[in-house]
RNA sequence: GGGCGAUUAGCUCAGUUGGUUAGAGCGCCACCCUUACAAGGUGGAGGUCGCUGGUUCGACUCCAGCAUCGCCCACCA
């Protein structure tokens, strides 16, 4: 049966195997239990709008290596799956795709109808999720799978909106939101993109009322949007422009002393600008400021509307004609200016993009209709003063690529002043630690804008917003129709003129008041309301479960910096209003993964990596450890895409321009693949290629040498007994690699507390690799094929691999488990104390704990010495050409303790270097010709006789001679510098001593050697 | 505009509180299919640590300025 161990590390049906195995145990559910301590992950919920990424696979994969460390530790852990509805997101994909196919717009189906096929979407995707989560080896509890918008998260949802509700801290209110005409919608910022076009600009006059003597007769202001001047409440001056110019031009000058080139030439000309008006402007804005203060009014032309001139910074004097026409209702600085001077908003626009009855007689003009006719008659008027052609930045919404019109529009508001402050103090009081820790500094500057909450969204797909408006009944009414109940608050808006009535669970029918007709609201909240529940939502809050009781509050979020003000102060604060304790200790911030040009990745740039894609070719350990390898504090993640070609397997880089391609050809083989773009009939034929990084390769290759590590482990086990190993049957080798076992068990637990993934990983790659495989298991080759010796080998050497197994587990699972698995057919006890039976998996046996009897700084710089000398030899070996199958003599010159410490070595210099170790001490002599290499205090001699190459080791020896020779004059130096001597601490200065004789006492050598090879040239 | 991070070998990255000769993987060169592993082994070449100053006996490491790149936030009549 072991000789069937595949060569080669086979993880597709390792994979399947083991965590099929893993659920039918049950070791992934988790329930509370009092003798155990609770260790509590909440996955960050993604996005039911596609298929995970390689961010995703990057977040999952950091929080299952904590988990399965923590249930190795013998925590009751648990790690709550689940996904997040992510309105906007979701909707928009699935009213795109039905678009795409059935020329259907959400109004064209309805609202039931499409929130009916949002969830079928959000089934199909749900699924895919979770089963790539399964296929990267995540160890969730899946029973507590949970969904933003399931009953469960629903009345969690619905709890806290009742509470907020009744507490006052939920209101309506006006906002200027992004409209999208076209779609009849809201759109979010991010949805919103922003293109140059070319545009003008329009000054247009407005007249002084009554203008007195000496005062200007209009005010001239200029516009990117002429028609938005029906909607104008005033027109701005600034307080203090001459303090505000003279401002600009000292910020301008300042600049302008460090630029150069093309940027001195545009700051030259800013800088006259602003000098000329000072000269020409000041004077009127002076007098302009001055009939502000005395409240003069100037007259809105067309719409014939007296409008206050005010005072207010927003007005820049460096702008424009420096005066400004507000716009409360159409921009959201001059909605700001409008608060601060309670102006009227007057909002002109119908959601169709059309005029309304505000504009007098523009209305039911379109926005351009508009604009070309208010500018034909404000020149009627003669009140346009001129044009100028202007590049404008304008605003687009993302999916229907018209401009955005902002727009003032009632939303529901969470109030934040106190929210945000308890969630300010939870970090600065230390209750909730953000590792690494300088991503505080966002969160806390971000929470002290103490900026209101909008939630309501104008969509289909979400938590509807559980308020019913009644305008005509009477509070007796309303008292009458919920008499006895707690769960219906009200509360009279004066600005609509409406009862606001909440439930806090079910719906109030159309007639709840009698004789009186509720109308519901038909927004939803903002997807970052449920997400802000998560935490306790998935528990079982607001029940008492004991859920709750045990794993509240959690331990560890683990989550992407970009989400740490929407999502992570919202739980924060979120948890400590509803339960009252904040919803993890720990905050771990990974880093983001990036293409080769150092952009993030996303499907739109099509860079995007599918984590299948990757375990299809590289295996899910390989994804996982590479992840974890690269996953530093400061780095983010640089990871060049490649295809690889189906027909040949070569990889094929992408580029900035081949990444959107259809179907390219592989520049190896010659033959054409699709891609994930591939859309024409003739495209989809064709192969698709995998989407990969060469990054994974190196996890890949360790995983198989991980196995093949096993697999000489296991083809070495015959005759295999337990027992108890005594000090004194360790060889050295032994003593040293327990040694470094323990020092590296010790490392990677305090990496892993500390969160340096990269370091856990590098730590025990390089003992893998490094120490274990080309060390260890090298020399124990030897032991092996001598009875006597054989079985304390067997026994070490099973431990150690036990050990490495359990230590690597959270990271790479599956190969571990099937090396475990093997193991425990061979050797199911195993122990150097007393023997013991191993767990029946190595996802439940105990995590290492560092053994420090074995820790030892003697042996392993006594075993340096060992792998120095061999180095050496195979050195010398390589240098001289000399054939591998060719065995070679070597005595080394050394003092009597490193004898001692070589000469039982000799069987592994043979299997190792195949060199036969003559003599070693301190009165060997090298032989006549010989090849040598000399380490601080050892002098290594290979007899070569008629092999040497003499003159090349003449060259080598003068190469080392001048490098030594450097080395020693900068050591001189440094020691005869005085005030090195006077200042440097006296353990440097020793060390530097001691390394300068060594210098010197190895050029000796060294020179000696070359002496004899010149000597013994010139004689033959 | 504000904040944060990065800049080390051809590429991707490590580099402990400042102290011997700055490391790894990939790639490259040479030799090896040696019965765990060619997804491997042995050896090698390759670096004025972005630039300029400063602190220090001593700087890849600390400080300041500059340059370049990236991310987040704000703003752009």
């Amino acid at each position: 049966m072991i000789h069937e161990l595949p060569k080669v590390y086979e993880h597709k049906p390792v994979e399947q195997r083991w965590y099929r195995f893993w659920e039918e145990k049950g070791y992934f559910h988790s329930e509370p239990n009092p003798n155990k301590k609770p260790y509590t992950i909440v996955i960050p919920p993604p996005n039911v709008t596609g298929a995970l990424h390689l961010g995703h696979a990057l977040n999952n994969t950091l929080q299952d290596i904590l988990i399965r460390r923590k249930r190795m530790e013998g925590y009751e852990t648990l790690w709550v799956p689940g996904t997040d509805h992510a309105g906007i997101a979701t909707q928009a994909v699935v009213e795109r795709r039905i678009w795409q196919e059935e020329r259907k717009t959400r109004h064209d189906l309805g609202r039931t109808e499409l929130v009916r096929r949002i969830w079928a979407w959000k089934d199909e995707y749900e699924n895919r999720i979770l089963s790539q989560l399964k296929q990267m080896g995540c160890s969730c509890d899946w029973a507590r799978t949970r969904f933003t918008l399931d009953p469960i998260c629903t009345r969690a949802v619905r709890h806290t909106f009742f509470r907020l509700f009744c507490e006052g801290l939920i209101y309506r209110g006006k906002r200027l939101v992004n409209w999208d005409t076209t779609l009849q919608t809201v759109v979010s910022d991010d949805e919103v993109f922003h293109e140059t076009v070319p545009g003008h600009f329009w000054y247009f006059r407005y007249p002084v009322i009554d203008p007195r003597p000496g005062e200007p007769k209009y005010v001239t202001i200029a516009t990117t949007r002429p028609e938005t001047m029906l909607g104008d409440t005033a027109v701005a001056v600034h307080p203090f422009p001459a303090r505000a110019l003279e401002d600009a031009i000292v910020d301008v000058e300042k600049k302008l002393s460090k630029a150069s080139g093309k940027e001195r030439a545009e700051l030259e000309a800013e800088l006259a600008d602003l000098r000329r008006r000072q000269r020409e402007l000041l004077p009127e804005l002076i007098r302009l400021r001055d009939m502000a203060a005395d409240g003069r009014r100037v007259l809105l032309p067309l719409v014939n509307r007296e409008i206050p001139l005010i005072l207010d910074e927003w007005a820049k004097p460096e702008m424009g004609t420096g005066c400004v026409k507000i716009t409360p209702a159409h921009d959201p600085n001059d909605y700001e200016v409008g608060r601060r001077h309670q102006l009227p908003m007057v909002n002109i626009l119908n959601p169709d993009g059309t005029l309304n009855e505000n504009a007098g007689p523009y209305c039911g003009q379109t926005i351009l209709e508009a604009r070309q006719n208010v500018v034909r008659d404000m020149e009627g008027l003669g009140l346009l003063e001129k044009v100028e052609d202007r590049l404008i930045d304008l605003a687009h919404s993302d999916r229907s690529k018209t401009p955005i019109e902002p727009m003032l529009t009632d939303q529901w508001f969470i109030a934040m002043k106190d929210l945000a402050q308890m969630a300010m103090d939870a970090v600065i009081d230390g209750r909730v630690k953000i590792i690494p820790a300088r991503y505080a500094k966002g969160y806390l500057d971000w929470l002290a804008e103490k900026r209101d909450w909008p939630i309501s969204r104008q969509l289909w797909w979400g938590h509807q917003i559980p308020i019913w408006y009644c305008q005509t009944a009477t509070e007796e009414e309303i008292k009458r129709a919920f008499a006895g109940r707690d769960d219906v608050a009200w509360r009279w808006d004066s600005e609509g003129n409406q009862w606001l009535i909440c439930v806090r669970e079910g719906e109030l029918s159309e007639d709840a008041i009698p004789g009186h007709k509720l109308r519901r609201e038909e927004d939803v909240l903002d997807t970052w309301f449920s997400s802000a529940l998560w935490p306790h939502s998935t528990l079982g809050w607001p029940d008492d479960t004991p859920e709750m009781r045990y794993y509240y509050p959690t331990s560890t979020l683990v989550t992407s910096r970009d989400i740490i003000t929407l999502w992570v102060a919202r739980m924060v604060l979120a948890g400590l209003h509803n339960v009252g304790e904040v919803p993890f200790r720990e905050v771990y911030i990974h880093p983001k993964i990036l293409d080769a040009y150092g952009e993030g990745m996303s499907k739109s740039k099509g860079n995007g990596v599918d984590p299948v894609d990757v375990m299809e070719k590289f295996g899910a350990d390989a994804l996982r450890f590479a992840l974890a390898y690269l996953t530093t504090e400061t780095q983010d993640i640089r990871m060049p895409v490649d295809f690889e070609c189906p027909h040949c397997h070569k990889f094929m880089e992408q580029t900035r321009e081949n990444r959107i391609l259809p179907r390219l050809r592989c520049p190896h083989c010659g033959r054409d693949f699709a891609t994930q773009w591939a859309e024409k009939p003739e495209d989809k034929a064709l192969p698709r290629a995998l989407v990969v990084s060469e990054r994974f390769e190196v996890a890949r290759n360790f995983c198989n040498k991980l196995w093949n590590a096993a697999r000489f482990v296991l083809i070495n086990l015959e005759g295999y007994q337990p027992a108890r190993v005594e000090a004194d049957q360790l060889q050295l080798e032994d003593r040293w690699i327990l040694s470094r076992l323990a020092s590296v068990t010790e490392q990677v637990n305090q990496a892993l507390d500390e969160y340096r993934f990269g370091d856990a990983a590098r730590i025990l790659y390089e003992f893998s690799w490094d120490e274990f495989c080309s060390f260890y298991v090298e020399m124990v080759k030897t032991r092996l094929q001598n009875p006597a010796l054989r079985p304390v080998a067997q026994r070490v050497l099973v431990w150690v691999l036990d050990n490495l197994m359990r230590l690597l587990h959270p990271m790479v699972p599956f190969v571990t488990e099937e090396v475990w698995q093997h193991l425990a057919q061979l050797a199911p006890e195993r122990g150097l104390d007393e023997p013991r039976r191993a767990a029946e998996s190595v996802m439940i046996a105990p995590w290492p704990t560092p053994d420090k009897r074995f820790f030892s700084r003697q042996v392993e710089s006594q075993f340096r010495v060992f792998q120095e000398v061999l180095r050496a030899v195979r050195d010398i070996r390589s240098r001289q050409n000399i054939p591998p199958r060719q065995e070679i003599e070597f005595c080394v010159r050394c003092d009597e303790d490193t004898a001692a410490l070589l000469n039982p070595m000799g069987m592994y210099f043979a299997a190792m270097a195949k060199a036969r170790l003559k003599a070693a001490g301190p009165e060997v002599q090298g032989p006549p010709l010989a090849a040598q290499a000399n380490l601080p205090g050892i002098e290594v001699y290979v007899d070569l006789a008629q092999l040497i190459d003499a003159e090349a080791e003449i060259r080598r020896k003068r190469q080392e001679l001048a490098r030594l020779e450097q080395m020693i004059d900068k050591k001189r130096q440094k020691l005869a510098d005085r005030q090195f001597l006077e200042k440097a601490p006296a353990h440097v200065i020793e060390r530097e001593q001691a390394s300068l004789r060594q210098l010197e006492e190895q050029y000796a050598v060294a020179q000696a050697a070359l002496g004899r090879l010149l000597v013994q040239v010139q004689n033959s």
